[in-house]
DNA sequence: CTAGTCGGTGTTTTT
DNA sequence: CACCGACTAG
């Protein structure tokens, strides 16, 4: 292919400022690019830029991006676009290159060649250790805090002895526990997550061969989703960037949403400073969302202060307003999602079309409930994935421990399932002499076995048995070798006689690996680089600890958190739960954080391509207890035009009026409650413009026989029910209720004889 | 050493 | 409400 019609391909199809990007001059460059405006597009092409026309070698480009699936993606789009495989180009996530170039110098690196990578549970559960081992109140020192605390002052690139003598007693207290868990891991050949960042960072900076090299090599580094980037990370591209290196990076910081854990969207505007000649181009056209989206998007996102600024833009339709509905309760709200789903379900859309967005995952539950009773099929992402599962994180300990003997981590988890007669006090027994004696708790149960007593027996029995596994499974290809650890070890008889609905699934579990095994190819650069099968592996199901939730190819309704939401789309998307205290969440109001939950709802209604529904509930149970939420602030950030409030049972919309004149649209037309809480709402305007549901003192009462809106009920004839609304007054009024099984009935309330639940 | 009960707690999450 | 961890009884 000649120069020519190379570049014609490339660059044909890109707009004006994405054609800017990608054929910028090797010169710094960061690319503000808005949701929907063909970010990942850019840097592909960008790459494929280079490689093609600009005839950098791939083996002088690192891409780095920040999860596995968008490096999976990143490197099938460049082989597409090239039509050809690029092996030798980096591309991964922060992680995952940190981890390659360890393993690749780990003797520089002051590391033993097999160590290993901690996950985050194991890493708690290591620290939890310590601190009881410091004495310190375990309930004064929550171990998940702690944990917390010693990885941000990793991702901040501090060590233990980093830190003055100056501090506070707390500080003392933390700095002794994080040096404590830093001997721990050094000397089990453990590394945690922030730990390969930070190690890999002081490699490439105390080596001087080490960073000539890479300098030399990667004479391009692209970063994706910059916004998201900690002080580490920053740090890390800097010093691999050096003075010839050319960075590119794109990102979005009005879709930055993770400063709760370390990341720093303060690193764009450093980026200007401190790259020098680093231009800015803006995508600002987005190709994803209606008119009446973005628009709603840009009116949110203005009321942030600091942005980069940005303004997203479409030459397409304006599309139909957003809808707002708002629920009585949670089961009112998903009643409604999921009737508008089954509506949709009748037109030409598929059920993976709709997503449902809620902030916290503890919402998914009602709603959960309402589509298995509506028979749909849905997926929920995040939750517990494959190698975290209790089943597999112990199969995964006797994997590491046939490499590593002094991994304790591993040691514990495999001694005691399955349960060898070894207990709780023997094992503290080890630990203390392991600790007195600086040595493993192999070693040490190895040589003081029999200060054990009666349990000296159990413990050799347990020993003999790994290395008796370990010499059986020596020379096995990597798929037996799990097989006959799995068998051998005891770990399937062990599930097998675990009763229960669960305990089948972690059978299949136990399979699933033997076949995940047998099926993970090694990436070819580690096959080069000569790490043996077992720990590619292992590394492998730490840094991907693969899918949440079953993949079922099933096409169904997808439900998940805002966060995890970010980077996809979907035609029809819903966003629930909007009140002050659970969207802004109760944390974020308190603190003040508004802005990043802004920047979240920013994100959540740019998912959206043509339609998006808004929804709130005025009375929702959380902890268990019933609550009077307000509707969220952020509603009335969005500008009124672009919203209608929707009230699907009279089929008609409304403009959205929050306050007075709603209380008439509302409550006027036949709705109430018979309620306890009416009285609360008496006061006047909140604050911030709205009021709560008010209602005159003439409406708050009238009780429906008692019966509330979504409320439960049973009928002699149709059995279980909802009540979805109320209409007319006293003897006459009726009632509609949706049943389990007979569907959606009107009756009348004072003939029907209905039951409370 | 397991099973069962009590009490405290309760965003967002990738690697 | 629902989960998890700690503690107690067998």
């Amino acid at each position: 292919m000649d120069d020519f019609s190379a570049v014609a391909q490339l660059v044909g199809s890109l707009n004006d400022a994405q054609k800017d990007a990608v054929t910028a001059p090797p010169e710094h460059r960061l690319v503000l690019a808005g949701a929907g405006s063909g970010k990942t597009r850019v840097l592909v092409h960008r790459i494929a830029w280079l490689i093609s026309v600009e005839n950098v070698s791939p083996l002088s480009i690192l891409a780095v991006t920040f999860t596995n699936k968008a490096a999976n993606e990143m490197r099938g789009r460049i082989e597409q676009l090239l039509t050809m495989p690029v092996r030798q180009l980096w591309v991964g996530t922060f992680h995952g290159i940190a981890h390659r170039m360890l393993r690749l110098h780990w003797k520089e690196a002051k590391l033993r060649q097999d160590f290993a990578i901690l996950d985050a549970d194991d890493q708690q559960r290591l620290v939890k250790r310590l601190i009881k081992q410091l004495d310190l109140p375990e309930d004064q020192w929550p171990h998940k805090m702690v944990t917390n605390w010693i990885n941000s002052q990793k991702e901040e690139g501090r060590r233990p002895d980093h830190f003055d003598d100056l501090g506070d007693f707390t500080q003392r207290a933390l700095v002794r526990v994080y040096a404590a868990y830093q001997q721990s891991c050094e000397s089990q050949g453990l590394v945690d997550f922030a730990e390969l960042l930070l190690r890999a960072y002081e490699l490439c900076r105390d080596s001087a061969d080490i960073q000539a090299h890479y300098r030399r090599k990667f004479r391009h580094i692209l970063v994706d989703e910059f916004q998201d980037t900690n002080t580490l990370q920053y740090l890390w591209l800097k010093l691999l960037v050096g003075n010839a290196g050319v960075l590119f990076a794109v990102g979005d910081d009005d879709q930055s949403v993770y400063g709760w854990r370390g990341a720093k969207v303060e690193n764009m505007l450093r980026l200007e400073r401190d790259f020098r000649g680093c231009e800015v181009v803006r995508l600002e056209q987005n190709y994803r969302s209606t008119g009446t989206i973005l628009k709603a998007a840009n009116g949110l996102i203005e009321r942030n202060n600091g942005r980069l600024g940005k303004n997203l833009w479409t030459d397409g339709a304006d599309g139909a307003p957003i809808q707002l509905y708002a629920a009585f309760n949670e089961y009112d709200e998903a009643e409604f999602v999921v009737n508008r789903i089954r509506d949709y379900l009748n037109g030409p859309h598929r059920h993976s079309d709709m997503a449902i967005l809620y902030r916290s995952n503890a919402q998914s539950r009602v709603l959960e409930e309402m589509l298995i009773r509506a028979r749909l099929p849905y997926r929920i992402y995040g939750g517990l994935r494959f190698f975290e599962r209790m089943e597999v994180k112990d199969a995964l300990a006797w994997l590491r421990l046939m490499r590593n003997r002094d991994d304790d981590v591993s040691f514990e988890r495999a001694l005691s399932t399955p349960s060898h007669g070894v207990g709780a006090t023997s094992l503290e027994k080890l630990r203390v002499a392991a600790r007195e004696s600086a040595s493993s708790l192999w070693t040490t149960a190895r040589r003081d076995a029999a200060m054990l007593g009666r349990t000296a027996g159990a413990l050799n029995k347990f020993l003999d048995k790994v290395d008796a596994i370990a010499a059986q499974v020596q020379d096995l290809a990597l798929g037996k070798l799990i097989d006959v650890v799995v068998a051998n070890s005891g770990l399937r008889e062990h599930y097998q006689k675990e009763k229960g609905e669960q305990a089948e699934g972690r059978l299949e579990n136990l399979d699933e690996i033997v076949s995940a095994a047998r099926g993970f190819e090694r990436p070819a650069n580690e096959q080069e680089e000569g790490i043996d099968p077992l720990s590619a592996f292992l590394a492998h199901a730490a840094l991907e600890a693969g899918e949440g939730q079953a993949a079922a190819g099933e096409d169904s309704v997808q439900l998940m958190t805002l966060h995890a939401a970010k980077g996809l789309e979907f035609p029809i998307v819903f966003i629930v739960g909007l009140e002050n205290g659970v969207f802004p969440s109760m944390r974020a109001v308190e603190e003040g954080n508004l802005e990043e939950e802004r920047r979240l709802c920013y994100v959540g209604i740019t998912r959206a391509r043509q339609q998006l529904y808004l929804s709130y509930a005025e009375i929702r149970r959380i902890h268990g207890v019933e609550q009077i939420g307000m509707p969220s602030q952020f509603l009335k950030e969005i500008p009124p035009e672009c919203v209608m409030e929707t009230r699907p049972r009279a089929g008609m919309l409304r403009p959205p009026s929050f306050g007075g004149a709603r209380e008439e649209a509302r409550f006027g037309g036949g709705y109430g409650s018979s309620g306890g809480y009416g009285n609360r709402y008496g006061g006047g305007s909140s604050p911030s413009g709205y009021s709560a549901p008010r209602r005159s003192a003439a409406l708050a009462t009238p009780a429906y026989g008692g019966f509330k809106l979504g409320q439960r009920v049973t009928h002699d004839k149709f059995g279980e029910g909802t009540i979805l609304s109320f209409e007319g007054e006293g003897e006459r009024a009726q009632v509609e209720i949706r049943f389990r099984s007979a569907g959606v009935k009107r009756l009348v309330l004072g003939m029907a004889k209905l039951q409370a639940l």
